[in-house]
Order: structure tokens, then C-alpha cells, then sequence
RNA sequence: GGAGGAGUGCCGGAGCGGCCAAUCGGAGCAGACUGUAAAUCUGCCGCCUGGAAGGGCUACACAGGUUCGAAUCCUGUCUCCUCCA
């Protein structure tokens, strides 16, 4: 395999990239153009890729295009522990039937990005089921409690007196074993995975492998502009969101975001970049009209050009113009003296009546354009009711 | 095995016999503003009824009990945590 160039090496492990772990090492193996074998792993309970996994994906794909070979890990072992990088709530082991389901999703989302034909996916239970006690133990005989302490999570924890189950210590010894198992010669992460990574290669080490550089990106903030991106807090914008949904999404971005939206998840020119950052100071110009094509970028890289020109045009319309969608839900009205308090509750545009009424009160609705207060508003089949900014139903 | 502590609304976290559907913060929703950004201000934020005032119901781990009255006291159960071994 050809080596690749000095500038590509450069933009490979610069670009978007937190750290790597040991750099002149992979650097040299680029260069020499040694076939790679690149590590993903994923926990088949959480299925859903969002922007913040996209960011380390997109990394994978400009390996995958110079010929490296990626090796996806279904974590299906992994999984029935649950990574303790963040906060860990016992998680329920899921089923096997559930397991491949999820796979199966992941899988769809993960191959928008990554090349498939570059790609060999690997089960852990390939290596894992037939493991038994003597195998467990000899693995954990490689580590002592300071190892695992010297990871920041478990540290702060252990300081603060709050538990550590003895299986959140196995977690990332398995995950270590796979790169063993798929003598994995990079492997990717996020910069909360580090420790995880780390421990990878020093297991290899310790058998007599060569051990795996390790490449982390950096974690992408999500949409509430303060914490990283991620499907449990909310702030997360889906691989697999609507186009419309998605170019709203990034619509509603901090602008403090912009830049390195741009940079995690887009191949612009690191002049561009600069640019940018500059547009950005300047009163004539509107970060709008950056965060629409970045926006735009996005969802055609996700989907494709009209798929992303549909989307603006839909923002466009229904948020920038306020005007009606194209296509509005419909619900039937009650036989009997269909009242606007009721209807809302019951076509979902509230959770309650309660709610319901909550909302008229506040003003929050509308009948055909028209703000309406009176909770027994009689309506008719064809008035379309607007609920908060932009939710239409249409009565039938 | 022993000692002690804790379980409150979406989350955190007050309350510790009536004034508690429950202080406060966060999240969320709505309104104003606006570039569906951020910030800010205002209102709401268990369910049912009512235009509202009000009324009713369900709720403070679970099950009982004491009391005119319990999230608050007692008993039992479950769960979690800490310390000693």
C-alpha cells in the first residue's frame, strides 16, 4: 500500500482530532503506508448515532479512504455492564434478540459515514462466550486497583466514597481484550474514552503485541450549548433525524458553536475556518446565514443536495415566515361539541386537559391565524389550530 | 456478622404533626424580545371540574398503625449508602 503524503498525514491527525497517543508512531506507519487496522467498538444498548459520534466517524472514513481497514466491535458483552464513564445507573441486560435489533440499527446509521466494503464487523461474544473463570482471572491478574484508580471517573468517585462495582472494573479490561482479539493497530474514541484506550494497549503490551495507537476526538457540545452531546441529556441531533428535524436542530445551535461545528464535522479549509472566526466579530454579518449553511452541509452529507435544499426551504417557511407547512396532522373532531380545551388534550397537542387550558390561557393558541382565549372556542371541520410556535393540527 | 445514615414531584434538594400539591434551583412549556441563537423579563409547571374564585381526587419507597389531622410520629417490609469486621 502506498504511504500517504506529509499533508495528509497532517490533516489525519490534526484535523478535529483531540490527541494521539503515541503520534510519531502512527505517523510513521502512514507514511511508510502499513495497512491499518482501526478499532470501533459500540454498546448495542444505546443503537443511536448523533453528531457526536459522527465526529469520530468521519475520522474512521478519511482512514478507510487512504485503504485502511476499519473493525467494528458490537459490544454485546460490554453492554451487560454498562461503561462507568459517566454515570452509571445498573443498566437491564437486554436480550439477545434485542441485541441484534439494535445492531442492525446501529449499523444502517454507522455505514452513512463509514465504508462498508472497508469494513469487518466482529461480535464480542465471538471471543467472550467461550471464556471461563480461569480465563476472567488471568485477565484481571494484569491490573491492580491503582491502575484502575488512576482513572479520573473511578478516582473521584472512590474520594467521594460513592460505589464502584467490581464489574465496572471488568469493563474496560474487555474492551482492552478486544483490541487483542482483532490485533487492532489504532483505536478510536472520544476523549472520555481515553482511559479505556489506554488500558488497550498496555494489555497488548503485557502479551506480546505490538499495542494500538490511540486517536480520541474531542467531545462535540450539544445542543444546549454547555454539555457534550448525548441522547440522554436531550441535546443530541440524530443521524437518522428527518432532514427537516435535523436543519432545525442546527438552526438552534448556540452560535458559539459554529466554529467548531465546522471543524468536528465538516471538510472546510482551515482558512475558512479562520475566516469565519472572524465573520463572527463582525456586526455586518449574520451567524445565521453560517449556521444555515452549515446546516445545509450537514444534512447533505447525511442525506443528499435536496434533500438539504427541501429542509431550508421547510425552515424557511415555517419558522423564518411563520407560515403554515405543507403538511399538517390531522384529527378528527369529537361528535359532540368539540370544544378547543378538549380537542388540543386529545389530539396530543397537550398532555392534559389541565394543560390545555394552560395553554389558552397563556395565549399560546391560535384557530386559523387567530389568537383565541375562550377554552370552549366551538370548532369547526378545517380550522387549524396552532399550539405554541409551531405545532399545527388540522381538525377533519 | 455488627453499627449508623438515607429513600420527597422530570432531576437536584428543602420541609420533619395542621398554614403542604409541598420552599428553592435546574430542566421543560408558554408569552415578550429576536436571527426558532444566546442573554433578559414575565407567567405556568400532578390529575379532574370550573371562565375564574372554588371544589374534588391522587401523591412525599411499600404495607399497616397512632392521631380530629401525617411527607412529617410508631411498627413491619423493600431498596440504597457509609463505617467496623
Amino acid at each position: 500500500m502506498k504511504g500517504a503524503s506529509p499533508e495528509q498525514v497532517e490533516y489525519l491527525l490534526k484535523r478535529g482530532v483531540a490527541e494521539v497517543i503515541v503520534e510519531e508512531d502512527l505517523k510513521d506507519r502512514l507514511l511508510a503506508g502499513d495497512r491499518l487496522r482501526l478499532k470501533e467498538g459500540f454498546d448495542p444498548s444505546f443503537p443511536d448515532i448523533h453528531l457526536g459520534h459522527v465526529v469520530g466517524l468521519r475520522k474512521l472514513r478519511q482512514f478507510q479512504d487512504l485503504g485502511h481497514q476499519v473493525v467494528l466491535i458490537v459490544g454485546d458483552w460490554t453492554a451487560q455492564i454498562g461503561d462507568p464513564s459517566g454515570q452509571t445507573v445498573t443498566r437491564p441486560m437486554l436480550s439477545a434478540d434485542a441485541v441484534k435489533a439494535n445492531a442492525q440499527t446501529y449499523m444502517e446509521q454507522f455505514f452513512k459515514i463509514v465504508d462498508e466494503s472497508k469494513t469487518e464487523v466482529r461480535w464480542q461474544s465471538e471471543w467472550f462466550a467461550g471464556f471461563n473463570l480461569a480465563d476472567v482471572i488471568q485477565l484481571t491478574s494484569k491490573f491492580t486497583l491503582a491502575q484502575m484508580l488512576a482513572r479520573e471517573d473511578f478516582n473521584q468517585r472512590y474520594q467521594q466514597n460513592q460505589p464502584i462495582s467490581i464489574t465496572e472494573f471488568l469493563y474496560p479490561l474487555l474492551q482492552a481484550y478486544d483490541s487483542v482479539a482483532i490485533e487492532a493497530d489504532v483505536e478510536f474514541g472520544g476523549t472520555d474514552q481515553k482511559f479505556n484506550l489506554l488500558v488497550g494497549r498496555e494489555l497488548q503490551q503485557m502479551i506480546g503485541m505490538k499495542p494500538q495507537n490511540i486517536l480520541t476526538t474531542p467531545l462535540l457540545i450539544g445542543t444546549d450549548g454547555v454539555k457534550k452531546m448525548s441522547k440522554s441529556l436531550g441535546n443530541y441531533i440524530g443521524v437518522a433525524d428527518l432532514p427537516e428535524e435535523m436543519f432545525g436542530k442546527i438552526m438552534s445551535i448556540p452560535d458559539e458553536l459554529l466554529i467548531s461545528y465546522y471543524e468536528l464535522l465538516t471538510d472546510i479549509s482551515h482558512k475558512e475556518l479562520m475566516d469565519m472566526g472572524l465573520a463572527l466579530n463582525d456586526e455586518n454579518v449574520n451567524p445565521m446565514q453560517l449556521k444555515k449553511k452549515l446546516a445545509l452541509q450537514i444534512v447533505e452529507y447525511l442525506y443528499d443536495n435536496k434533500a438539504a435544499l427541501d429542509a431550508e426551504a421547510h425552515f424557511r417557511q415555517t419558522v423564518q415566515k411563520r407560515e403554515l407547512p405543507d403538511e399538517i396532522n390531522e384529527h378528527p373532531l369529537n361528535t359532540k361539541e368539540p370544544t378547543l380545551k378538549d380537542f388540543i388534550a386529545l389530539a396530543g397537542l397537550a398532555k392534559s386537559r389541565t394543560e390545555a387550558k394552560r395553554l389558552i390561557s397563556q395565549g399560546a393558541v391560535e384557530v386559523d391565524g387567530q389568537n383565541v382565549t375562550d377554552m370552549n372556542y366551538p370548532l369547526k371541520p378545517g380550522n387549524i389550530i396552532k399550539v405554541g410556535k409551531r405545532r399545527y393540527v388540522k381538525c377533519i
